[in-house]
DNA sequence: TAACAGATGACCAGCGCTGTCATTTCTATA
DNA sequence: TATAGAAATGACAGCGCTGGTCATCTGTTA
């Protein structure tokens, strides 16, 4: 029913204090005895009482998520994997949604953390692109894990997960290139999301290796939403010389597209392919299924929060402390770029 | 900076007790003892501790919020509702996705329950919809909250918010029905969603009102999906007899007739008018965009949360207790329904 | 095998608050 | 005015855990 650290302590055959050793991840615990607690640990299932640490210890055992994104599939993901990774470490999640164009949100940030006694943050953009909010979180001491758009990990780097939204989007392009397409179009997406401009690099750098000079006119610029796409692949088929694929910088925009190709009677894919970019639920159920980049959302967010247990962690191991993970966005071919029937 | 009980009871010139009683709310403290601890507390700053309240007393300050729910718009919001309720009272917000098809999900609630002592718990469909977990949570004495589709308050539904799903389908056929159509067909939602019932009922009672009877072939079985509209849409519009307008019971059906009536060059709304249900943030982006109703869920939410509150406190005044929030959809008229131009 | 370092346990205080129960103070009544 | 009885207040233990301090035990090395 309730589980203590007793409870615990008495089923490894240890004392209290060794299991709060192993629960606190101090060193000069002996391997097996460690092995011999966390056993325990799972077979009751024993989850620390929150309440109780964060009373006897000053530091506290939750992290916090801010959120400012219109899109709810994204947020959810990263709840998810940010969810399972405190579950398994005892923490709790403190989820704030809040306006990040706010005049005073770094005001706001910092009291949340001061008056939650947060151990540390959980940060996407446009958060993690902020520069200010970082500088404010270094002076007060509250450790945090930016999600960001970037290829190379490096030292500045050390409390990011990298999501290579260059590389995906090369080998979009790639995929692209390889069907045979050379007028291929990108539609980008807000520019002061780092993203957008990360994606549209990837999509030259792929063009450039094939020795193709992007067509400056091929390249529209837009923001994250449908209206964009609808707009930007209109005035594609405009041109005189139009292209024979557009890779948009996220599904929204590509569905606005598709839906702007159907209206002027253009076939998909066989006179015009379209790519998006986030493996959105829904880019599977456009007509015809939306090519995409799958991002693994839940496990980025897993990992964010496991940095970020690692930096928040006294005594945490310091060997394994600075790998930075990037993750690169799957190509998902489907229907709207692939012939298949 | 750190501001204890203590502070605050020696600032008033009372013992801890005593401003621990205060911040309780509990009787028998006189008004003007009251009134002194309250003037400490406002001087001070005074913030409880709330790691120490939930480790000395066995009662909580966290409620839960259990989903399994595709539909990420919906979640965020009901989040957004409940993160706001909870702040005011403070409370924290324990969420907890899940899997509503599990067979040990009556287990795996209660288990959260027990764990992590929540206060309460705040149910949506399908949860919501469960007897067998509303009867569990009885048992072991947890306060809880549905959020249901109905239209009647009742005293066997004392713990529920009422969505009048009815009402607000009344309400769009009527739309439709002043528009001057009458061959309505309605596109159905999941069986077991009492919602989609709900839905059918409205429409089918707005109908009736105006002497028409619902023609059968015009209400086609479905489930909430894109899918389910297009095949819907496709079949009605292959009937001799076709009707006019479609009422899908929420915008994803809706959208996914959208689609299927452009494939078949149907003009929209000339030829046919769509109406959707739930006003999720894509009913504005398709196009036409849709006529919809407008579920407040962000205030849902929080109504719910409140309910909690006082259910679950103790000497709350249990005068207010009873009153049943019924939240009627709003109709919102778009393009899809009415011909602006 | 001595000598030492590393691993573990026993024990205690205390985090900030609440529950219980004893004590004090007030109120109503004879 | 005395006094039972209720109301208001306080003293104290303890919630489950951690941090610290030693004492003990185990394993390793020369």
């Amino acid at each position: 029913m309730k589980v203590t650290i007793n409870d615990v302590a008495s089923h490894a055959g240890v004392s209290i204090k060794t299991v709060s050793r192993v629960m606190n991840n101090e060193p000069s615990v002996r391997k097996d005895t460690y092995d011999k607690v966390m056993a325990a640990i799972t077979a009751l299932q024993y989850q620390p009482n929150a309440a109780a640490r964060n009373l006897a210890s000053s530091r506290s055992f939750s992290i916090g998520y801010i959120y400012d994104n219109p899109n709810a599939y994204y947020v959810i993901d990263m709840q998810r994997g940010l969810l399972d990774a405190c579950r398994k470490h005892g923490y709790e999640l403190l989820i704030h949604p809040t306006n990040a164009k706010s005049p005073d949100i770094v005001q706001e940030v910092i009291d949340l953390v001061q008056q939650s006694r947060l151990a540390g943050l959980v940060l996407t953009p446009p958060f993690s692109e902020m520069p200010h909010i970082a500088e404010a979180l270094e002076k007060i001491g509250v450790h945090f894990v930016r999600i960001i758009s970037g290829s190379t990990p490096s030292p500045k780097l050390s409390n990011c997960v990298l999501v290579d939204d260059f590389t995906a989007a090369f080998k979009i392009t790639n995929h692209l290139l390889e069907l045979g397409h050379t007028d291929i179009a990108f539609l980008c997406g807000d520019e002061e999301h780092s993203s957008s401009g990360e994606r549209l690099a990837g999509y030259q750098a792929a063009l450039t290796k094939r020795g193709i000079t992007p067509n400056p006119k091929f390249i529209v610029p837009g923001s994250y939403s449908f209206e964009s796409g609808v707009k930007g692949a209109k005035q594609l088929m405009n041109l005189s010389k139009k292209p024979s694929a557009i890779f948009a910088c996220n599904d929204e925009i590509a569905a606005g597209a598709l839906f702007s190709a159907r209206l002027m009677n253009i076939a998909i894919p066989q006179q015009l392919a379209i790519a998006g970019f986030e493996n959105s639920p829904f880019s599977r159920q456009t007509w015809p299924p939306l090519t995409t980049a799958h991002q693994p959302n839940v496990t980025i967010a897993q990992q964010a929060a496991e940095l970020l247990f690692r930096h928040a962690k006294p005594n945490a191991s310091k060997m394994l402390a600075d790998k930075q993970p990037v993750f690169i966005p799957e190509l998902l071919v489907r229907e709207s770029t692939a012939v298949n029937d």
